[in-house]
DNA sequence: CGAGTTTGACCTGCGC
DNA sequence: GCGCAGGTCAAACTCG
């Protein structure tokens, strides 16, 4: 099987951004697909703004999969977003001002991990980029938590 | 000169 | 209790 990928790559999101989205995945847990991620994805998000397809905490309401949110009314957990790209580069500008404070080599992957954070004061936002291990041609980048701010553009 | 990046070291959590 | 893996920090360096 040489396409591993049995969802459509082509999204109109290329037409906002410089590259395409390959998947969306969200967790609502912390919970990694290993080798069925299927269940994990959910639908293509169809962009019809200038916005992101996600909420990276502009609007406060991210994309939420269950409507039952009861489990995360007991303590405030963190919005993990991941997003699977096709690109060359890995510093994708999606509107926030990235620092990056931090790399390093995972195990289950012979490519490094890098580790952004919102260089905007008081927000503690984070991000995780880390390429395929399958799919060098695509990177992985896994927000973590929620902008207390709209955008830097 | 300042913000941002780099790299290694250090800390913590989890599994065995 | 120890070792491994992941995550974070901080000093030094680079670029604009």
């Amino acid at each position: 099987m040489t396409d591993k990928n049995p969802y459509s790559p082509e999204l109109d999101l290329t037409n906002q951004w410089p590259l395409e989205f390959s998947e969306y995945l969200k967790f609502d847990e912390d919970e990694w697909p290993d080798d069925n991620p299927e269940p994990f994805i959910a639908e293509h998000v169809t962009n019809q703004d200038n916005e992101l397809v996600a909420d990276f905490g502009g609007s406060g309401s991210p994309i939420e999969g269950p409507a039952s949110s009861s489990e995360r009314e007991k303590k405030e957990v963190k919005d993990k977003v991941a997003f699977k790209t096709k690109s060359e580069v890995e510093i994708l500008d999606d509107g926030f001002k990235w620092r990056k404070y931090g790399k390093k080599m995972v195990k289950n992957s012979p490519n490094p991990r890098n580790y952004y954070k919102c260089s905007k004061d008081g927000c503690q936002v984070k991000k995780r980029v880390e390429r395929d291990v399958d799919d060098p041609s695509y990177v992985i980048t896994t927000y973590e938590g929620t902008h207390t701010h709209p955008s830097f553009h």
